[in-house]
DNA sequence: AATATTTTGTGATATGCATCACATTGCATA
DNA sequence: TATGCAATGTGATGCATATCACAAAATATT
């Protein structure tokens, strides 16, 4: 199942800088997957000592709280997953799971480590990584808390839109009963506030199709709740 | 204002595996200061090329949300802060306050770099360090979007009895509208179930002396909600 | 195509908590 | 010791939203 990652198109800016010495020693040492939609990739609780490349695809990073499942981000390809359990107890604290067809590729974590630190600009790259990924959450930390449902899905719908699919219209790659588990709210206010928004002439609802039309709105939304 | 590094008593696992040359090359590159509670280490919004190193004290992390300060989470030596700032866009985007008196050693990246890049051991400490505040950021998340007051007020009561102070009394380094930054939460409601918590026996609160009464109800309140 | 199962829409009701309002206490500074 | 300002305690009220209870629609399964 090894490949070469020589000729892996979906280098990042790192890796695309390893020498061929040491792309080819990482590809005689992992495993490309293809997932489909709704397939596990990373699963809390369970073992594991191999840090998983996401080539293509979309995910979300989700975990048990103390009521229900929590879904704490959307990540989208290139990424790299699972480093907090490689790095720490080997036990998966949370999970990860396809929302779209997706394509994977595990590593192993000696593998990793070893062109991890033999590589500066790799390690550069691991580190702004997780630099964003903190700030990231702190942000996430102070909006979701402090905005109402209304604020946060809107929210939701513009990261949909600007970051993840970068277009107006896109088809929401979760359910509503997910949405919620993102938003911090219930089904059902999921489902009012949609509604309302495609009322108000913000958004437009087809199906699980959306299209923003009014962006500004949306985003005056973000801001008062 | 440079003292040795060689002989800092509060050096991190990493840290006391450098070589003194490595120490020598910090020693000549930082400034080390004492600060008194409530005086700013990082401000947001301000320009900073320094990594901090908090030898000793208490602070907490806080940012400006929508509508308050949100206070993320509360950190105590040693540890490094500030470090998206120096690998990412150089301005803060969070404060940090000391909350006791404290202790800092502020290093020019530069410095830090190097020693980083060219030690591998403090490269895997750093990573780590990143990876730990991942997994707890997740599980903040989940944990205080889904609980309500009563759970989350527990849950940051006996961080500091069991993470912070290390002791069942404590004195609350918090005023109440900050632990309400903290909780997510109005300062009145903080008033209010401290109050609540003492009536049933739970902890005993004495100004801002807390000592934590019955442990084994606290946990089940942080469980329960 | 028919049936089962999941997903979604929407009203009615209950409730946790923010907000407002003000009293009280503690702490600092003159 | 007096005076002022900040921190805290506590009631009354209102509101956002969770929850319950279904109906309807969409999707999957046989």
């Amino acid at each position: 199942m090894a490949t070469d990652c020589r000729n892996c198109p979906f280098k990042t800016k790192a890796t695309s800088m390893l020498s061929d010495c040491t792309l080819e020693q990482l590809s005689a040492n992992h495993l490309e997957l293809k997932l489909k939609k709704g397939d596990s990739i990373i699963k809390q609780g369970t073992y594991s000592t191999n840090v998983i490349f996401l080539r293509t695809g979309l995910a979300k990073i989700h975990l048990k709280g103390p009521y229900s499942e929590q879904i704490v981000k959307m990540v989208k390809a290139p990424t790299y997953l699972g480093l907090p359990t490689t790095f720490g107890s080997k036990i998966n604290q949370y999970s990860v799971t396809a929302v779209s067809d997706a394509e994977v590729c595990y590593i192993d974590i000696d593998v990793f480590e070893n062109i991890l630190y033999g590589n500066q600009d790799f390690t550069r790259e691991i580190i702004q990584e997780f630099c964003k990924n903190e700030l990231e959450s702190f942000r996430r930390c102070a909006n979701r808390t402090q905005k109402l449902i209304r604020g946060n899905m809107a929210d939701a719908l513009l990261e949909f839109s600007d970051n993840i699919f970068k277009s107006d219209t896109f088809n929401l790659p979760l359910s509503q009963a997910e949405l919620a588990n993102l938003v911090d709210t219930s089904r059902e206010s999921v489902s009012r506030v949609l509604t309302e928004f495609d009322k108000d002439g913000v958004i437009k609802v087809n199906g699980k199709e959306i299209t923003i039309v009014n962006k500004k709105s949306l985003i005056m939304i973000s801001q008062n709740g």
